[in-house]
DNA sequence: CAGGATCCTGGATGATACTG
DNA sequence: CAGTATCATCCAGGATCCTG
């Protein structure tokens, strides 16, 4: 997409928002240190446990991988189910709304390979 | 794209990367309160001014906006001109690298549009 | 096993005043 | 006009210990 395209078809949206563009909340979304690294083991892998994820993440503590998990799931992007079972078992997987940021990734990924050494 | 479309896509690149995925990286880039605004404002208009970008911005402060500048300037993604008149006058711009971002800021509006009232 | 409860720190951010 | 310098603030994130 060239520059001149970009604002035909973006530009107007942006401009009409003034300044609420629908960008900014998705990339605080996805702010935070490890909130990108999850969803991105669970594109790989879904569902996982708590301590596959954290096994994962390593040098993750448990304080940040579970708030992580709970801002996560507070936006939809990613579901949990728990299972009474002894010992507990809990289980996390991406929500459809989750899936749908992969083409997100990807425009982002190939930005990334082009510019990141 | 679906899923499994992503996996077989992009799968093998995150796995081979033992965690250090090549999207990480990016959206630090752009994390920090004020970042993506200005990068916005420089898609629909370029060059400005610092003053320019600090009316559009208010209520940013000078530092914040000299230091998001700055660390714009530092990842490549936006010029600075220094013109030596009476009075001093810069001008701010994105770069190539800068506008390569575009389709990445398209793909997340086009999410944003759909799930975020 | 999967967290919860506390305490704590450093880095990001803001406020204010000043300058080439 | 376009910043710099300095100080104050604040909260995400880490460390540690505890529990249904």
């Amino acid at each position: 997409m060239t520059y001149e395209e970009f604002k035909e078809k973006v530009g107007s949206v942006i401009l009409t928002d003034e300044g609420n563009c629908p960008v900014t909340p998705v990339v605080q979304m996805l702010q935070g240190k490890w909130k990108l690294q999850i969803l991105y083991e669970l594109c790989i892998k879904s569902p996982m446990r708590f301590g596959e994820l954290k096994k994962m993440l390593k040098p993750i503590t448990n304080t940040a991988l579970t708030n992580a998990l709970k801002e996560l799931e507070a936006d939809d992007l990613i579901q949990r189910i728990q299972y009474n079972e002894m010992p507990l078992r809990v289980e996390y997987s991406l929500t459809l709304k989750g899936q749908d940021l992969l083409p997100v990734f990807y425009s982002i990924m190939q930005w990334g390979t082009k510019y990141i050494p």
